[in-house]
DNA sequence: CTGGATCCCTATCGATACTG
DNA sequence: CAGTATCGATAGGGATCCAG
């Protein structure tokens, strides 16, 4: 039988549900790109995730930001502006996934 | 501005999309653990992934071998048996999973 | 043992309209 | 600009029963 030992069966087990919960919700994945690679305010995460409607990220944005992905910061200005940035954490989530992001051109290749 | 340079934001908004949505539906990541770490029947993956029903698994077992991470080998005994392995490709998904499963248990370790 | 078929129910989504 | 409120539609899930 062919074994894997590059897989920490324990460690999976144990976590990887976690990450995959926060980030498998539709547009989570993308809109933590979005802001990691340069999206800051609202309408321009929006701008960048093709799809993505103002209800839709208003409420991601709220739940990355309870998870501690995401950083809200609002500054006092008229009309109101709101930027969006990334955690430590969120950075750290976002470098998890580029293997994905591999895997996932390798897969469109063979299909 | 902190920017990231460790990910390649253009193969990311290509592909990330691909990979999350394969692994990111409920149960799928679970059952390719399961699967990867030893599990074959369809019993011992109900039984290995907690909650797990059998229509559910049934469901996502054609996915998985629709999407070419799961091979399906039917034993024609009475009662039938079936083996469910990985393939080279879900095999392949798996370890590019196993950065997310460390990041989960850091997160989790700050909450 | 390995599912298929149903029923029902709820979470979630998209669209639209509105506000500080 | 950055959301909130409401609504109707639908996809997905749990439970249960049935079958090769």
């Amino acid at each position: 039988m062919t074994q894997i030992h590059h897989i920490d069966d324990d460690l999976c087990r144990r976590y990887l549900a976690t990450s995959v919960e926060l980030v498998g919700k539709r547009w989570s994945s993308g809109i933590l790109l979005a802001i990691g690679t340069g999206a800051t305010r609202f309408s321009e995460i929006t701008a960048a995730v093709t799809g993505l409607s103002d209800r839709l990220l208003a409420q991601r944005a709220k739940e990355l930001e309870q998870a501690g992905l995401v950083h809200r910061e609002v500054i006092a200005t008229t009309p109101v502006q709101v930027r969006y940035t990334l955690t430590a954490s969120g950075r750290d989530l976002l470098e998890a996934m580029q293997p994905l992001a591999h895997w996932g051109e390798r897969w469109n290749r063979a299909h």
